[in-house]
DNA sequence: TATGAATGAGTCTTCATTCAT
DNA sequence: CATGAATGAAGACTCATTCAT
């Protein structure tokens, strides 16, 4: 009889609004943004067309809310609270974690390469992933300066191009391909152990 | 104002096709397939919207012919007829060829990462890359194996997966960007040309 | 604490009623009545949207009552009470009466303009409207007719499109502006206290 | 088989505009603009619906075409280049005048009453409108001023906001109403050849 | 009585495509 | 070969209204 309580409603809010962002990547990623429709969303959501737009403002929003909650997402996963150099061991690690980022969240990352040929992306996406990255290039970067690496800049920009790379042409295969993802991290791996230089 | 004659008719077919191509590249590297308009194209072109249709049966049909035109035209540049092995100063000139082409054509490439991150791409344009694609495995590939590399195939997705990487960081990068490719191209040539193992 | 009474649960509902008109008789008669929405008012009432529907029926209906009510208390301020025949200072009070009601009221007025432009408006509106014209009609008439004029229906319809304009005038410039209105009441009674004829 | 020439596009073009705004100003000054969709206007005129965009950018725009298309052809039908000081005569035929292009663009009057009680009129209608008005005051005031009238400023407001009310009760009344404008235009003109002072 | 999440019909607008000339 | 007016299906978005709580 009584209305539900505001905490009630934060929860409702919070479930759906879970519900639309997961739906909306499952279908820009697999799809394509420009071909999935409001429609489609909600017919996958099993809401009214009319709902999404209670909780984000437009569909370019809801796109940018996934960015943004997945780079945060990805980001806070990564606990950047290094203060000390870097060591083999934890560079390795560190890639490892990338590697596990990328194959865990395999849509959100071919959303995001999307994201990044699309020319008129959001800035706030952009300074979302660019603050990302620099993180990263700051760790590796200190990471090969202190391995006495002879052109530690370049050696980032060929680590961050490979991994790139790797991650593109691993994104691009369908759900369920058999592109050697973990093949190639130990590859790597094995290569920056064994580099000197 | 003599009727031209049939050859002519081809010449003037053939230079419409191309710059309807041209133009419609230009626009949908720089703006994105779905935010470019037949109108858009037609007016870039200087010509009627109609005139699009009689050269091209649709829009995406467009597109692919310029994905099917681009990617004829870098292989023919790459002269494939290779019989023997590869030298090392063959693998140099080859990443170079590569680069070379990155640079010269970055509106193309920016063109082809949209349409492989696009999971509805034709048969037709997947087929295209995928031999340009062959191609170019089975040439690093077999210099791997000469050079007795203990992983040929891993080494030769790492070297698939940075020169992915490298076009990929490049082409996102605006028009007059300094990422630095040269840098880079120098950079991993060296790597190859000192790297036993 | 203790339950409340049905009386104070009426002058509740009477209350709630009264800041819902007010709410949207503002909103209406700034915004126009297609802009403003059923949210905006709840919002500007801070009162929820459902609250609106427990009120009146519809947003239409609620635009209805405003119309009704308004009506009726401008008609209950005018005291039509009268059986003798107007004097001129009657007819002076009469008419300082008019300019005074449109002066308090032009959000009202605003909106009954707007209401009489719209083709659909409700029969009931009409009526409401109608009776109130009626009444000062008749007065005007048998004051015109007394006084000797020649046409005296003319005279009275000429009265009723002068007052007309000036509060259209009136009330289409902004909320703090300086149309004249009281130098041309003043100007209108000394006509109708000279004229003779 | 040859393309229509540009002047046969031309001719094409204007009589659809016009088509298309006949069309809409009679459905809107009927229904209200808000209460009239582009499909509906497109369903009265025999057009599609994505026509009306190739010749208006929006409902809005077409709607201020109308606006100014209405209000540019009766100020030219008004001829305002007088130079000398307005006769009786001329005061006369310009109240005719008036009068007359109420009568006949009943609907545009309709519609020019409606936006005026629009807030968000756009400021290019009301300038269009204002400088018609202005016209009319500089010559009514010159009259009032040149035939002695102790306070031309509100004998100017008066006659306007009577002509005002007279037009505004004459177009709210259905299409074929017994408002009796022609005795009101008489009416007037007598009192103006009488009033001295 | 009061709340706001949810619905879905309806609106404006875009745009690939057709076709008469 | 060339034009651009015309079409209509599809899409984003709004909003009055309902209803479970």
């Amino acid at each position: 009889m009584s209305p539900r309580t505001e905490k009630q409603f934060e929860i409702i809010r919070k479930e759906k609004k879970e519900l639309i962002m997961e739906t909306a990547l499952e279908l820009f990623a697999t799809e394509g943004y420009h071909n999935v429709s409001v429609s489609d969303i909600a017919e996958a959501a099993k809401i009214s067309k009319g709902l999404m737009y209670n909780y984000f403002g437009s569909k370019e929003e809801l796109l940018l809310s996934i960015a943004h909650t997945g780079i945060t997402d990805v980001t806070k996963a990564f606990d950047f609270n290094k203060d000390g150099i870097l060591t083999r061991q934890e560079l390795t690690l560190f890639i490892h974690m990338i590697f596990k980022t990328v194959k865990t969240n395999k849509k959100f990352w071919r959303l995001y390469f999307m994201l990044f040929l699309q020319p008129d992306v959001s800035e706030i996406v952009k300074a979302d992933f660019l603050a990302f990255q620099d993180r990263i290039y700051q760790i590796a970067y200190s990471y090969f300066l202190e391995q006495g690496y002879e052109d530690p800049e370049s050696e980032l920009l060929m680590l961050s191009a490979l991994i790139d790379g790797v991650a593109f042409q691993f994104v691009i295969t369908g759900e369920y391909s058999n592109y050697p993802l973990n093949r190639l991290e130990e590859y790597i791996l094995k290569k920056y152990s064994m580099d000197k230089k």
